[in-house]
Parts: C-alpha cells; structure tokens; sequence
DNA sequence: CTTTCTACCTTACGTTTGTTAGATTCTTGA
DNA sequence: TCAAGAATCTAACAAACGTAAGGTAGAAAG
C-alpha cells in the first residue's frame, strides 16, 4: 500500500526539482530576468506544467528565500547548542559564523538566492519572507546579548548594529569568494579574528 | 554665440535626467523589473525619446556603473592624498572607511545600483565594468600595501582576503542602514574599529 | 520668412512574459 | 485489462518588453 508514497513521491520530486533549479537561477540572474520557461525547462519540463505543482512564479520565489533562510538558522541553531557548556564568548561567536559561512556555501543556490535577490523582488514577496528574517535575526541577538551579559563584550559597543554588521559582512562574502579556490574554514577564522578582537574588550590600541 | 552650448544644454539635461532615473529605479528594482518607459517616464518623456540620448538600455546602465565606482573612487583617492603626511596606518584605513562610505549614501543611487545590480546585469556590461572595478579594487591595493610596509598589520593577514571582507563589509551596508536615523561618520568609526583592532598588532587576545 | 537642426513624440514591429484551459500521457488500484 | 487520477504537454491569451522609423514642435541661422 505505498501508491500514496510513491505517487507523491513523483510530484514531490518534480516539485524539488523546480524550486532548485528556480533557486539556481535566481541566484545567477536575478528574480525578473528569469522566464517560467527557463525554470520548467531545468526541471526538464514545459512552463504550464509548473502551475500543476505551483500557483504562480511568486509562490516560487516565497518558499525558495524562506527554505534559504531556514537553512542558515537551523545551521548556526544547531551549532550553537552543541557547542560545549563550557565555551566562551568568543568561542560562541566564532561557532556562530562557522555555520552561518557553511550553510551560505553548502545549501548555497537557496541561501545565496535569498542575500541576492530578496532587494528585487515584488514586495508581498519581501513581506511574506520578513518573519523569518526577523526570526534570525532574533537568533543571533540572543547569541550577542548573552555574550554581552557575562561581560565579553568591549563598551561602547552597539549590538543591534555589530549583528547588522557581521551578518551583513558575512552575506557579502558571496559576491567574491569561491569555495573552489579558497577554504571555508580559513575564511572563517579570518572573519572570526576580526569581528572579535574588535569586540572583545582590549586595554591596548583602544582609541 | 553660445547657441551651441545652449543647445547640448538642453540635452545633457535630458541625459542627466534619464540617468539619474534610471539609476534609482535600477536600484530600488533591480534591472530587469525597470522598463525603458518607467525609465523615461520618471525623466519626463516617452521611451522612443531615450534613443536619442542612448544607444541601448545596456549603454545606460553600463554608465550607470561606471558612474558609480568612479564617484567612490574619487572620493577615496581625494581623501587619502589630503590625508597629513604623518597620518599612521590607522588613521589612513579610517579615513578611506569614512570616505567609502560617504560616497556609498551620498552619491547614493549610482553607487548604490551599482553595488545591488552589478549581480544580475548581461555579461557585456559586467565586462564594460571590470576595468573601473579593478582601478577602485588596486587603490586599496596599494593603501593596505603602504601600512603593511611601514609594519601597520598584523602578522597572518592575507592583503587581498582582507581588501574583500572590507570592501564587502561596506557595501553591505546599503541593504540596511538609514541615513535619516543613524549617523554615518558613527557608523564609519564603528567599522574602523572593528577592522584597525582586528588587523592592527595587538598583543592581548592573540588565538 | 524660410530653412535647418535639435529634441522630442507617436506608432508600430516582433518577441517574450506570466498565466490559463483543454487535451494527453503515464502510473496505479482493482 | 480497464478505469481513475496524477502529472505533463500543447496552444493560446493579453500584456509588456526593447527597439526602430517617421513625423513634429520649437528654436537658431541665414
């Protein structure tokens, strides 16, 4: 008795393959310049046949830059609550950013699909993503805050605008770095030392 | 007799108009969601008119580029070479923040397209670019250089790694800071120190 | 006053767009 | 083997697209 399974198993099949091939293209040429016949065709079918699986390009668009946000926040939410009682602030952040990067890199045509065409795209689009934007975001102002609380944070230091900064900065890596090329986790690192000798409270070169 | 300049007057007017339009609808859009006549709509004609002043919508945002890393460009370059002779390393990076970032919101729709657009425009425009790109990219090149020589970094720094993440950095601003609320030279002394006491030497908190 | 030229407008073209409707093929349950 | 429903195709729609051609108002030049 799997015919229930396995008949939606092919929608379900031919719908993933839709939303990735969507994500593909959205990611490497925007949201409007790409056509339904561009998406149907990488999923090896017709552009009408879509609409059988979604009820516009729009529905599209919405759950492939929610799927690319959910990724980054199960990711950097999975890490963080591995990670040891016992680790410190700096140790958090740098998780943190490990698995923000990894998520980026690795679930990357939907991750880097939402950083890149979220400015782009109609907007009951942008609103229909912004809750889960805004969730996390919460995420990693709880991070901050904690860190904040048990003092490993330098004064004078703005966390609203540190975590505006750091998921900004680690977005834009997108634009320039190439997985291929360079490691992941030596980038990391690098943005790690960063962002916490910045924070981190320091007695010399302090201004 | 200045019936000639009087003339290319008019039109350089109507030129300007249609790309300081354009620049903001591309920047607020996107590319391929901007139409020729939201384009000359927002210049006040019809879009048969703009192929007077343009060969292409592709020769107006190849300007539109263009225009935007030259005006970052030449406010950094300004600044740096105005900078006292005895400026420190420091004080050379966070004036080229300063200036980055200036030019980022104030010059704001030709920089700003530039930096969302850049992603999603045709391969020959992107090709157009390159050269004013790479020119901004090898001004860093050469500042980083400089403070690197007088022994301004710290040891482990890779020059190019860091010219992206900072460059990234503040481009990435664009997608959320307000200039009508926050303050931008607060904002550019936020990132300087963030940046100088990550690459500046600093004997405390070494990994 | 007439000609010339600039800076636009109007209209139209061929193509591509998102989307729909109806026919068709493939898969499965009985 | 056959009926049913799921999944896909084909064909077409109106709208919008970039672009081209030709006409027109207004100012400048002779």
């Amino acid at each position: 008795m799997n015919n229930l399974a396995r008949k939606t198993d092919k929608a379900d099949s031919s719908r993933s393959r839709i939303l990735d091939a969507a994500a593909h293209l959205f990611r490497k040429d925007g949201y409007a310049s790409v056509s339904l016949r561009a998406i149907a065709a990488a999923a090896g079918m017709k552009a009408g046949s879509v609409y059988y699986h979604f009820d516009s390009k729009q529905t599209i668009v919405i759950e492939i830059l929610d799927m690319g946000i959910s990724a980054v926040h199960a990711e950097v939410a999975r890490t963080i609550t591995n990670l040891p009682a016992n680790a410190s602030a700096g140790d958090t952040v740098r998780a943190g950013i490990h698995a923000h990067l990894r998520a980026l890199f690795e679930f990357s045509d939907y991750t880097s699909a939402n950083v890149r065409i979220y400015g782009q795209v109609p907007e009951p689009v942008r609103r229909a993503n912004r809750k889960v934007r805004r969730e996390y975001e919460a995420l990693w102002g709880g991070i901050l805050e904690r860190i904040a609380e048990e003092g490993g944070v330098r004064s004078g230091i703005d966390l609203n605008a540190f975590r505006l900064m750091l998921i900004g900065s680690l977005n834009a890596t997108l634009e320039w770095f190439d997985t291929k090329r360079d490691s992941l986790t030596e980038l990391g690192d690098s943005y790690a030392d960063l962002m916490l000798q910045g924070i981190l409270p320091c007695r010399e070169l302090q201004r």
